[in-house]
RNA sequence: GGACCCUUAGCUCAGUUGGUUAGAGCGUUUCCUUGACAUGGAAAAGGUCACUGGUUCGAGUCCAGUAGGGUCCA
């Protein structure tokens, strides 16, 4: 990022200002962007321990980064060594596996043919999409047991690039479908190339330079030329020569850099690796649930890792990181060192604090991998490795931590390194289950834009959270990024989600204000002085409803929360707020504070209800929320902060209002479920017969006595709610537009002008669907098979389903005869 | 090549041991500014749950296969 803001600001890169000045350079950007990160972070509400903030390269993390390369070295699990590695053109570093990125490209695949020693005129075909690596060509390989080459195995042919005799080997690493079955050696510029070498004690022609051009072993035709430049012209002398059977287009994968997305190059160099520590104990914590993944599946593709693991190379060929705390003996050829060199005090010195004589010794250039510091952070931030600092910042009390929110994106750079580091360095001797970092690790979606793609800096499509908490407040921000973060699924970014996260704030605030407005406060210090003020005695059906769906939208929070479902916490707090509070008992209430009777119970309820609903919303809006109890007093008189408010789990909650007698009766709470479907099937006559607007429109209703016993103490606040004058009981009503409902049939006073056509098709309509369920379900019941084997409940169920569709099929069928 | 995920309403997605007539938000249509809220209320339209088989009394849900899309690893 530095070296892109030099550059875009034209001042002079990394090399010329050197290493001093641009690590100041580096120090500074940190500053910057560090602390755009934090201020993002504190206006979305996070609530963290800000005076604990850490960065890698601070000082005493710095020390633990460096004793843990110490430890690893004294352990044997860090060594050098010149190995293949994934080399980064443009920056001019290693890069270890998990920064190549895999990409399909339309390459062309040239066939080339050598021609034998000894026998002019005759040939071997390879085919190569990099006919610029020919220089470096080695040999030419075939599989043992392929019969084209059988004869041809230990004879030479004429390299045709830089011509030289090269021999023809066998190796089982061929495979003999690929192309001619015959593959070109270039153990310098090829991971699998290098194997087959090292197993033939084939030689190493190195043909490029650090920044991938070519140099002079590559021949004087290509010497200097840039790797694509080169290719195309190695292709026209291959054409020209002869040597070119020819080309065709063809689909690989090309590994480019993360770092600059430039295609790397597999290239000999000398670094540092390390072979991984507790990779078997690593494996058995996630196996055997020390550790959960959430969701689940995960852990397979950690395993899976963990089973083909490499070893790392943790060096980098930059001047930003920490720098590998290793020294050489001054004029030391460490081109030609050995395994066995590296145990040697006179020629190495490792150490966190260098040599006593820094004058005899040159340190090591090269800083770590980035993730070779990161992957200490559970511990490195408690302190460790010094005891006292452990014991200063509570290392014994948080390790393990509890859980990991990560992307699963970083599942091996990060989650499974962390794993094996916090095993090899945390309380040595000591069961797994002390020295693992964290126990459950939850992996969110990578929200990606509308189109699908991954948010990223080039496309320009992430928006800036400081820019949506402008617009839509950060409570609505978090709800709407919350309502579409389903469970292991990647997030589609929508901004009408987030708009819709406003407005629920927005429903939150009206409906508190109208608390506010529709009487005095009362003492809100405590639930116990809310429940103080409830008269069980006075409940009726709305109110058993309304306690009834506390209860359970409390339950759902609670087992949402224990298996990390927090999409459909939200859904089920939205769903209870707005539907059941909102809706329905802010409606009804409206009718119950008119009357001293059930006035003060209502208002008890709304806070009561209100105040869980608070402390349930709480974790998702926490700035909207603690600003609402402050002002419905459910702060106490000693002041107190809903954050640091304890929220009751459902069954405390059902044991506070069963103390009460106040248990909500799920009988009353079902009528409730009737009686809103009553006033939907008022409202729907109305708008069919386009009088939604009125509120002064008469209703008959034809039923029996059970159900005018639920009806009849509910007309008052049922008839404001329908936009009704009144519900009239009748024995028989004709020729009125009518709808049957669980509670009796209604009917619409429409004195005038019944548009006997549209409500004769509109019923027929409804009888034709429901005598398709009534088919079905009488289907159902007459299967002996289902009698059978299906559970008595649902069979129950499947009965008391016929016979009520049979009784509303009967009285439809009455309504559209008296139509006529 | 290997592994995993996805395919449900116009769009984005829920649907967790198989069990009444499959849900939500947004969008669409119609109506409504009534004293919490038009960032709102009411009503409505809209789905052969990708396809084909299988298991089962019963499948969006379980199994196998096919097609399409995505991700990771080689």
């Amino acid at each position: 990022m530095v070296e892109l803001q030099l550059m875009e600001r034209q001042q002079p890169g990394s090399r010329e200002m050197g290493r001093e000045a641009f690590i100041e350079r580096v120090w500074e950007w940190k500053a910057e962007s560090g602390g755009a990160i934090l201020r993002q972070l504190k206006r979305l509400g996070a609530s963290c321990d800000w005076d604990r903030t850490q960065f890698t390269m601070d000082p005493a993390y710095s020390r633990a980064v460096l004793t843990v390369f110490v430890e690893l070295f004294r352990r044997g699990r860090i060594y050098r060594g010149k190995r293949m590695v994934n080399w980064c053109p443009a920056s001019q570093t290693a890069l270890s596996d998990e920064e190549v990125i895999m990409k399909p490209v339309n390459s062309v695949l040239y066939k080339v043919r050598y021609e034998l020693v000894d026998s002019p005129g005759q040939f071997i075909q390879v085919a190569t999409t990099r006919p610029e690596t020919i220089p470096g060509d080695v040999a030419i390989a075939v599989h043992p047991d392929d019969p084209r080459y059988s004869g041809l195995v230990g004879r030479r042919v004429w390299r045709p690039l830089n011509r030289a005799e090269i021999p023809v080997i066998a190796d089982a690493a061929v495979d003999p479908k690929f192309g001619s079955g015959a593959l070109k050696i270039t153990p310098a510029h090829d991971r699998v190339d290098n194997e087959i070498g090292l197993r033939h004690a084939l030689p190493v022609i190195d043909i490029l330079n650090a920044d991938a051009t070519l140099n002079e072993l590559a021949g004087p035709e290509l010497a200097g030329m840039e790797r694509f430049a080169a290719r195309k012209r190695a292709a026209e002398l291959l054409g020209s020569s002869g040597a070119l059977v020819g080309e065709e287009a063809y689909a690989n994968n090309v590994g480019y850099s993360e770092r600059s997305d430039v295609p790397i190059e597999p290239r000999l160099t000398w670094q540092w690796w390390l072979r991984y520590p507790r990779v078997d104990e690593a494996r058995s914590v996630v196996r055997e649930g020390v550790i959960r993944f959430h969701p689940e599946r995960w852990a397979k593709v950690y395993l899976h890792w963990l089973d083909n693991i490499q070893d790392w190379c943790i060096s980098r060929q930059l001047w930003w990181g920490h720098r590998i705390p290793v020294w050489y003996r001054k004029g030391l050829d460490r081109d030609r060192m050995g395994e066995a060199d590296l145990g040697d005090p006179a020629k190495i010195h490792v150490s966190v604090d260098g040599p006593p004589d820094p004058e005899n010794w040159v340190q090591e250039e090269d800083v770590l991998d980035t993730w070779a510091s990161s992957w200490l952070w559970p511990f490195a931030t408690l302190g460790w490795p010094d005891p006292a600092e452990m014991k200063r910042d509570g290392f014994d009390a948080f390790y393990p931590t509890s859980t990991l929110v990560t992307g699963p994106d970083i599942i091996f750079f990060w989650v499974a390194r962390m794993i094996m580091a916090g095993l090899e360095f945390t309380r040595p001797g000591e069961p797994v289950e002390r020295r693992v970092p964290f126990r459950d690790v939850f992996f969110t979606g990578i929200i990606r834009d509308a189109q699908g793609r991954k948010m990223s800096k080039s496309l320009g499509n992430s928006p800036d959270p400081l820019d949506l908490i402008d617009a839509y407040g950060a409570d609505g921000l978090r709800f709407g990024i919350i309502s579409i973060a389903p469970q292991g699924q990647d997030i589609r970014f929508q901004e009408d989600r987030i708009e819709g996260g406003k407005n629920f704030c927005n429903k939150l605030w009206n409906a508190c204000r109208f608390r506010q407005m529709s009487g005095p406060a009362g003492d809100n210090t405590s639930p116990r002085s809310i429940l103080a003020r409830i008269d069980p005695a006075r409940f009726d059906a709305d109110d058993h409803a309304i306690l009834e769906r506390l209860l359970s939208a409390t339950r759902e929070v609670d087992r949402c929360f224990a298996e990390f479902e927090f999409s459909a916490a939200a859904q089920a707090l939205y769903g209870f707020f707005w539907n059941d509070f909102c809706d329905w008992y802010v409606e009804v209430s409206k009718s119950k504070l008119q009357s001293e009777d059930t006035r003060a119970n209502c208002l008890a309820i709304q806070d009561l209800v209100l105040r869980q609903a608070l402390l349930l919303l709480h974790p998702f809006i926490p700035f909207i929320t603690e600003e609402l109890w402050s002002q419905l007093g459910y702060c106490g008189k000693e002041g107190g902060f809903i954050v640091d408010g304890v929220l009751e789990d459902a069954s405390r909650c059902a044991l506070a209002l069963g103390t009460l007698g106040a248990r909500p009766d799920p009988v009353q709470a079902a009528s409730v479920e009737k009686m809103k479907a009553f006033v939907s099937r008022a409202r729907a006559l109305k708008a069919e017969h386009n009088l939604a607007g009125r509120r002064d429109v008469t209703f008959f209703v034809t039923t029996d006595d059970a159900a005018w016993a639920a009806l009849e103490p509910n007309l008052t606040k049922l008839s404001r709610m329908a936009g009704a004058s009144e519900f009239l009981r009748r024995e028989k009503v004709e020729g009125a537009p009518a709808s049957v409902t669980a509670l009796g049939t209604l009917y619409l006073d429409l004195a005038s002008a019944v548009d006997v056509g549209a409500e004769r098709a509109r019923m027929s309509k409804e009888i034709a669907a429901l005598d398709g369920h009534i088919a079905a379900t009488e289907a159902r019941l007459a299967n002996r098979a289902f009698l059978d084997k299906a559970p008595p409940a649902v069979l129950e169920g499947a009965r008391r389903q016929l016979s009520e569709q049979q009784a509303k099929r009967a009285e439809l069928g009455r309504l559209l005869k008296s139509l006529g």
